[in-house]
DNA sequence: CCCGAATGAGACAGTGGTGTTTCATTCGGG
DNA sequence: CCCGAATGAAACACCACTGTCTCATTCGGG
């Protein structure tokens, strides 16, 4: 029950912080339907609760890359089941980035973590002949957050349509604007 | 003079906001080796200021817009002389679209403008045969301020040389991660 | 050199968010 | 039903930043 209130708690600032950055703890609480003292009853305050929501972002984006499989099969098709597969959590990551921009505490550790995992599945694509390696696999790694986060914002304003959001993010970093004669 | 002055305080604040989007008055005054006072002398409030930044940011980026001849030749080598032009805008575009990303106020009328352009751009090269149609020019114009902003970023934070960031954005906007046999 | 304009330094009140505390109320398991 | 735990509402001090003002100092053109 605790447990579940402060996942219920995390889901909504989530879902809030996704679309508006700046949102008080006040707007957090009334978004989480609970009062801003039991809010910080939960979390120490607002710098807990954002490290909170980090441990959740790198928690759900590295069940994504497991559920990816990134190790296995076509390096490329793994790419796009991992775009797939953090799609739910594209608001959230495209949250972080902006925070861990803002302010450069000391980002969490974990980050390094799924940042290993992601650049070796780029790395692992470049050795297989899959991935060109004129672009570095850091790079590469980068520019998939980038486009995640890119693509987030874009559904959200609604440049793009929800349900294009991962093929639009994975055939863009995959394949490039430029029109194939051959495939 | 006064053009001049404020010239060089806009610099300063667009290389400080680029680094620290929530620096202070009173900082970007220190890093524009002016005092608070006379920063505001210049500018009548926080508001004031970035929205000034806004007009460089948008002035510089059409600046590169026409140099860069967009209605011109190839799309593709467009595409790409319109980022190599942009490269020394890139972090002040960087931080405007978390600026405009974080507060939802009124955005600046010239983005349209701008992004209409852009657009055009893409539409053409769809129609010429250059660019494929799957992915949306819309969508293609969002991921270009995308990923010049995060190709700033990663830059900024040492991830990728700052000599590539041109290369690095077009080649994976234009040609994408996969690797071509033919060329 | 001189005078007006611009500047820097500091004081000041106002503001919005934060974190803490208190107290009355509600909830839920025993 | 009862009692302890959790909650909501409100009040509070606090902090950082803002925007404004004053005044002494400096600068630069005439």
């Amino acid at each position: 029950m605790t447990r579940l209130d402060r996942q219920h708690v995390l889901n909504a600032a989530a879902s809030l912080l996704t679309r508006k950055a700046t949102a008080s703890m006040d707007e957090i609480a009334r978004a989480a339907g609970i009062s801003r003292a039991t809010l910080h009853r939960h979390f120490a305050g607002r710098d807990a609760l954002v490290r909170a929501l980090e441990d959740l972002g790198i928690e759900q984006f590295e069940r994504a890359l497991d559920e990816a499989r990134t190790e296995e099969g076509d390096a490329a098709e793994a790419v796009r089941r991992l775009i797939a597969l953090s799609e739910p959590v594209a608001g959230i990551l495209a949250f972080l980035f902006t925070e861990n921009q803002l302010y450069e505490n000391g980002c969490n550790e974990g980050w390094n973590r799924l940042d290993t995992r992601v650049q070796r599945l780029f790395t692992r694509g470049q050795e297989e002949g899959a991935f060109r390696l004129d672009l570095s696999a850091a790079w590469l790694t980068e520019a998939l957050y980038g486009l995640i986060g890119t693509g987030a914002w874009a559904v959200h304003d609604g440049r793009v349509a929800a349900k294009d959001h991962t093929r639009m993010v994975s055939e863009l970093l995959l394949g490039g604007a430029r029109r194939r004669m051959e495939r």
